[in-house]
DNA sequence: AAGTTCTTATTAC
DNA sequence: CTAACGGTAATAAGAACTT
């Protein structure tokens, strides 16, 4: 979906058109701790982007509109388009005549989702099958989205990234290559500012150059990160599109208006993470084998301890005592004020 | 020496 | 003048530890 919280937000108040539109944290008059969630093409036309602190979006568009994040109205809106494109899918694959092949769908996240059209029978069909998907998806929930075709997730992702917004790329095998080769490196999936840094301090900016690097010079720098990219860049990926993930962790973490010794405050907090936990464990039905908890200090400097149980336990009164006594030991050993503190339950 | 656990780093959205 | 910086989840790597 294109700058899915903020065309929600346009969608639901169409007094915001024609104005830079910013969802995320509370600006504060300058002074907020949070980040942009997304933003409206117009506010991108002042330098704002998505994860930026808000402080800085606010320095550069003080007259933006800012927002706050209404996660359970784009929960909802996310559903009506998962189960529009998954329906759309699925009567498609029905159509084709496949054979089981056609019906994977995933989602990746509230406004993304891989659809395997492997089914059909040409490029100019899969192009017309995007093309109607996205008038279906307009028609039904006045949302525009950008739809990238490729013959991998990769390439269909990276299509789908530059057609935007409100676009539609078909990448046909015989154009990977020349649609790769001129991109940024940071463009692929998978390298970001780290990896990019250091590649680009070798003197590599585009793909096409990356393209030079030797697997095993990339494997030596990267590991196996490396021989992804080193696939990639080739226009080679395997991954399928897989219907349902499992769920290998869940976690809460939570940064304070400002840093703080105050023990009162940061357990009760703490215990606030907990119990949010432990409703979502129990509603799950899920058990825990390894605690983890985060505690980032004054001057972002983050920590992690953990603890991990013989067999994966229930008894969620006894993860929470072995939580508490974490973060205790956070605070005894270290003098400097807590700016964050996170909880992660890893099943 | 091998298998686990702990910690940190990186990425993506 | 520069830095400013959420929350959730996955994966990888290497160090530290048990067995």
């Amino acid at each position: 979906m294109d700058y899915f919280f903020a065309q929600i937000e346009e969608r639901e108040n169409p007094q915001f058109r024609g104005k830079p539109v910013v969802v995320g944290a509370d600006p504060k008059g300058g002074k907020g701790r949070g980040v942009v969630s997304t933003c409206n093409y117009l506010a991108r036309k002042y330098g704002i982007k998505s994860g930026m602190p808000i402080s800085r979006a606010y320095q550069l568009c003080p007259n933006a509109i800012f927002l706050p994040v209404n996660m359970e109205l784009y929960q909802k809106v996310s559903e009506n388009i998962m189960n529009i494109a998954k329906n759309f899918h699925y009567f498609r694959a029905l159509k084709h005549e496949s054979n089981g092949w056609g019906e994977k769908f995933e989602i990746v996240s509230l406004d993304e989702a891989y659809l395997d059209i492997s089914f059909c029978k040409s490029w100019e069909d899969a192009e017309n099958l995007g093309k109607k998907l996205k008038r279906e998806i307009f028609e039904k929930e006045r949302l525009t989205c950008t739809i990238g075709i490729g013959p991998n997730k990769t390439i269909a992702k990276m299509a789908a990234e530059k057609a935007k917004p409100n676009g539609l790329k078909v990448i046909k095998p015989s154009e990977v290559e020349n649609f790769l080769d001129p991109l940024d490196i940071e463009d692929l999936p998978g390298i970001g500012p780290k990896t990019g840094e250091k590649l680009r301090s070798l003197g590599i900016n585009k793909i096409k150059e990356l393209k030079m690097l030797p697997k095993e010079k990339l494997e030596e720098m990267f590991g196996k990160v490396g021989i992804k990219i080193y696939q990639r860049v080739r226009g080679i990926d395997e991954e399928e599109v897989v219907s349902e993930e499992i769920v290998k962790s869940i976690g809460r973490e939570l940064t304070f208006e400002r840093d703080t010794r105050d023990p009162e405050v940061i357990f009760a907090n703490f215990e606030e993470i907990i119990n949010d936990l432990k409703k979502e464990i129990e509603s799950k039905k899920l058990v825990c084998k390894t605690i983890t908890v985060v505690c980032r200090f004054s001057g972002f400097e983050t920590h992690s301890k953990s603890k991990t149980f013989k067999t994966a336990t229930k008894d969620l009164t006894l993860v929470e005592k072995e939580a508490k006594k974490l973060l205790l030991k956070f605070l005894l050993e270290n003098l400097k004020p807590v700016r964050l503190i996170g909880l992660r339950f890893r099943i």
